[in-house]
DNA sequence: TCGAACTGTGTCACTTAACGTTACAGTAGA
DNA sequence: TCTACTGTAACGTTAAGTGACACAGTTCGA
């Protein structure tokens, strides 16, 4: 899984975590430790899918584009980070005579696809709001 | 997911397609398309498990631990792959004052490991005898 | 209408993980 | 004892992940 799912997640439970639910790119990457440029990159798609409303200019910024409640770890991973199960390297060959080496790579493929459904079946019950609350409780 | 699992399941489906279940690392790494001291190193993991058996000296070299329809693709994540859903970025920062900044990697890794689960959960029900049939009956 | 404070996006540099290569000790059979 | 194997460590190389920077476009207030 790539670490942008995380910098998703955690832009929106910092969202949802202020009373207006509203924040720049730079206060959001000071949270998250990473750069501004990388936020606006990965809110950008966000927007596209209407997790959260940007707005430019002066006073702009980030604020959640529903309720927390309605937001599952599933969509956003959907969006984010779909086919990042699968390993990049590849075995076999699918030009060789064998027919383990020519075929593996389309077998594994389904494997991976099929294994990230489960994923996100399991991501689908769980909601920002949730991951606030365990925030909250956190020892 | 780390790319060792493709490596090590391509390994056992080409020893079960094998007459004798017998091969040594340089072929297998011929079919896989990676190197034989990469090969070792899994395989090494894998006995250490009881997934194959390896014998060294002349004639020696690697066969299956048991039956491949008793070999499940959620024994050989656990045995390879534990650990590697998880991206190797943190967000946060634990010793922040923010409680979102300071427990939102706990909480993460908490997701991350139920996520594991609920892959191996869905592994755990192919085999390698599973594979090997969709390898041969692949268009 | 000008300037300040934002986002959107592309490019390039840097860091780190993944992968390949080589080497060599240990083992077993011919 | 020679040959063909595995086991494992060390090192070099390649590719992916991340950060840094730049700049055009947008919005609002002075």
């Amino acid at each position: 899984m790539n670490s942008e799912f995380t910098i998703a997640v955690h832009s929106l439970v910092f969202l949802a975590n202020l009373p207006d639910h509203r924040a720049s790119s730079e206060s959001i990457a000071y949270n998250i430790c990473t750069n501004p440029a990388r936020v606006r990159k990965i809110m950008s798609t966000l927007r596209k899918n209407s997790l959260v409303r940007t707005k430019e200019g002066l006073g702009g910024g980030y604020t959640l584009g529903c309720s927390p409640a309605e937001i599952s770890l599933g969509l956003i991973y959907r969006v984010i980070s779909t086919g990042t199960l699968k390993p990049h390297w590849c075995s076999g060959d699918p030009d060789a005579d064998c027919i383990v080496k020519s075929n593996i790579q389309t077998v594994m493929d389904d494997i991976f696809t099929e294994s990230e459904q489960s994923v996100i079946r399991h991501l689908e019950q769980i909601t920002i709001e949730d991951v606030l609350k365990k925030v909250r409780t956190a020892h």
